[in-house]
DNA sequence: TCCCTTATTGATAGTTTTTTTCAATAAGGA
DNA sequence: TCCTTATTGAAAAAAACTATCAATAAGGGA
């Protein structure tokens, strides 16, 4: 996640400061940010951006391949900032805390199993992992 | 989905008109139905079912297993009639039309996978395939 | 079968999440 | 530095969801 300010000017967006503060509280926090949580955070760092930013941005960078929507429990959506490419995520459910993974040999086996079972083409897939990050399986071994 | 009735009984629930209308509708839908989805289907058809309750109804359906949520494009929420068990769907893009299918070992294996490359101890996970189905793939075609 | 207890319903109102609108601001090329 | 125009953010509206509570109806017991 490096170039996105080239890639932002590149797809003819400008580089402001509202969208620099969200790719950096994204960076930031490594686990899912709701838009909310955004909108806290940068009040917080005397930052302030607005909500209404907030939701422009996101969806712009998703539309740019710069972050990912996951879904979280409580119903709502968070934001991660990604790689370019398709990406998948294993959420640990204590902390919050995300890692990415890719795709791999298993899944397209997965999906051309179903394509055959079922006659369905698919073009598109949501895969998201739920468990207990390492960190917080060593703490719930000691409680 | 045949025993749903007496599954409510056994775990101490009522059987009522508004909870056999809601599932009557998501059994002959064959798509997932969004609460407000429902709402309105069951308006045409003069029942008259209150959202509130078709919120509670399908909380208490997820609950007990009977009925699976699934992620819509819009951001919302569709619901299915699901058979017990743990299950996945492949959504039609076009017509909504969903089909159910298990796991199966690709999936296990794909979650062994990424357990020993992150650490991460997975709990749940969250699969959807989302493609075109034959009729739909069949229309494409002729146009 | 009828009654009585109590789970369930649904209307109203409230909260949260997301979108729309539009005048004021600031990015970045000339 | 100036000028054009994308972008911002405040306010208001729409949509999604939740809480409250009196009225209703499910279904066990007489």
């Amino acid at each position: 996640m490096s170039g996105w300010k080239e890639l932002l000017t590149q797809a003819g967006y400008r580089v402001t400061e509202p969208r620099c503060a969200v790719m950096q509280l994204l960076l930031d926090s490594g686990m899912p940010l709701s838009p909310q949580a955004l909108f806290e955070s940068s009040r917080t760092q005397r930052q302030n951006l607005g909500l209404v930013t907030i939701y422009r941005t996101l969806e712009l960078f998703e539309v740019l391949g710069l972050v990912c929507r996951v879904h979280l429990k409580d119903g709502c959506h968070g934001y991660l900032p990604v790689s370019p490419g398709h990406h998948h995520f294993v959420i640990c459910e204590h902390c919050g805390g995300a890692v990415e993974f890719p795709g791999g040999d298993d899944l397209r086996m997965l999906i051309a199993d179903i394509e055959a079972q079922t006659g369905y083409r698919v073009a598109e897939h949501l895969l998201q992992l739920i468990g207990l990050c390492p960190v917080c399986q060593a703490q719930r071994e000691l409680a």
